[in-house]
DNA sequence: AACTATGATAAATAACACTTATTTGAGTCG
DNA sequence: CGACTCAAATAAGTGTTATTTATCATAGTT
């Protein structure tokens, strides 16, 4: 048995097909068959069942390719041993971002960080927090920066900022001639909300419930990015929140419209999630210290109020 | 890297020394020496310090060997998950047994399991409950039978059965005429304890603190085993307690001086612990399995006290 | 029935682990 | 200081093994 042939046998149980899990590992289909063949003379099982299309796992075969996982991350953290100790920064790595934070956050973050660890090819995907967990889970993804508190096992958070909300209401709404706004104010029943599966909708009724407990489903329209969601608001459909970031940038367009909360402002808790094996924990380690000292400069709130981005 | 490159990095981890090295590992000495170059070329870093005698770690060396620690493992449970699908019991087995619990608890074991599980290769050590824990952790025991709660990281515990003590008190001694006798009649003054190290002292002494916190050093005479123990009681110097097990096949002889305790009495939690990694389970499933059945003849007590082996 | 997709097999080759034999180097003793 | 000893490194040869290209077998599709 060999770390090799592992990772074939993981390529293939992902694939569910020779011939791409053997461009994935760059090696022609025969050795993936020859290999795996050995591997499974050697344990006398079978992990593969060939008979079905698509190809699938034996009951033997998900245990020992679960197994094969563990083995192949805990060999890679070898690499990683030996990064940390060249002090070595580089390599690929992937990030997974939720969608509402992406926009804002990624501008002022890329430029200072590639040039900063010009070695790491960073990898960036738009994400929700449910898609996040999954990769992390499988290692397609090495980190992600996500709503937190997330209490998931496997999972390991490092808090990076706590972003306040900002009140967005639009010309004639009640609450317009409001300069600040308080939490108590907010009512489920006139606020605009994304989709379901993001969980910035998920923080904001958490938000609402904490002060009205009415679980009615006929909520306003829902929209799939936070433009829309302005746009529907200025068409008086509602009022909305926004996370702080994304005021920073559109303050002279929205910024009549805008109204801040009274301390301690309701906040979302911001983290750089990670798998608990802690694999490629120096880049980790280099992200967050490069969002740290981006956003010092960009959130100066103190007082505020973390909300749980988990609807309960 | 492989995972036989990383086998022989712990062999020599281990010895300090190639040659001996490469005997455990059943190849000549140069098969070593050139796949532990191979293996640092490929990291690009040092792993053992050849210029000291004898060879030591060097500080990245120290963490590779742990991490290479972690991946046999990882690799040696692909092995344990076959075994398990095919229903197969068997292999070489290291088990570590605390000596209070050895000579009673063996005889009695061994003949049952060995035909039960012919094809399974027991090699049982006595060992300090603090020898165990060391071995479980370098992986040169698969598990142990120990007095519990130890609640060690990296150990779990799994209760066997519960072994009430018995009190031994020679003639003339002040308690001889009770028929029974209770925890408050117990004084550390006039108890002979077992040498430091076993945990069985350690057991009687939380008793006794539990109703007199006199935590003078003037204790009585101690001694290494059970038997010298009884022989000292009898020379009059004092009483002790005996583990429940070893007053059966020595009641004829000891039987007048015996003293059961009213219940609830007080007693022992015996438990085979091993590693959280879980490496061959389904023998420690078997070990359990044969135990229990043995015991739930020998030991009918039901209302016991559990007391911790630790002294705190 | 021809086509397509996909895995298995065969033969050749390049890489590799391992062995025996020998060399190098460091410490030790007369 | 040179001879001796122990242990690791190196060299050369050999059998093994992973991999490749080319080909075949099979099942599902059009």
């Amino acid at each position: 048995m060999t770390i090799t042939q592992l990772k074939y046998a993981l390529a293939i149980a992902e694939h569910k097909n020779f011939t791409k899990a053997a461009e994935k590992c760059f090696v022609t289909q025969p050795t993936l068959s020859t290999q795996i063949q050995k591997l499974e003379d050697e344990l006398d099982i079978v992990i593969f069942d060939r008979g079905k299309k698509p190809i699938e796992l034996t009951d033997v075969g998900r245990k020992i390719v679960y197994q094969a996982r563990n083995i192949v991350n805990e060999a890679d953290r070898i690499q990683d041993i030996v990064d940390q100790q060249k002090g070595f920064i580089g390599g690929e790595f992937r990030l997974g971002i939720i969608p509402t934070i992406m926009p804002t956050l990624l501008p002022m973050f890329l430029k200072t960080f590639i040039k900063k660890y010009p070695k790491v090819k960073l990898k960036i995907e738009e994400l929700t927090t449910e898609e996040i967990l999954a990769r992390l889970s499988d290692g397609h993804l090495d980190a992600a920066i996500a709503a937190t508190p997330l209490e998931s096992d496997n999972i390991k958070e490092r808090v990076l900022y706590f972003e306040p909300f900002v009140a967005y209401i639009p010309d004639n709404h009640r609450l317009n001639d409001k300069k600040t706004i308080e939490v108590s104010d907010l009512s489920i029943d006139d606020m605009l909300l994304l989709e379901d599966g993001h969980c910035f909708r998920d923080g904001v009724i958490n938000l609402c419930k904490s002060f009205k407990d009415q679980t009615d489903e006929n909520f306003q329209l829902e929209s799939g990015s936070i433009e829309t969601l302005i746009k529907l608001s200025n068409e008086g459909m509602g009022m909305t929140l926004l996370p702080y970031l994304h005021t920073l940038d559109t303050i002279e367009k929205l910024g009549p419209n805008l109204r801040h909360f009274k301390e301690p402002s309701p906040a979302r808790e911001v983290s750089i999630i990670y798998h608990k094996s802690e694999l490629k924990m120096q880049i980790i380690d280099a992200i967050h210290n490069v969002i740290s000292g981006i956003i010092r400069g960009a959130i100066a709130f103190q007082n505020v109020e973390i909300i749980s981005p988990k609807a309960k």
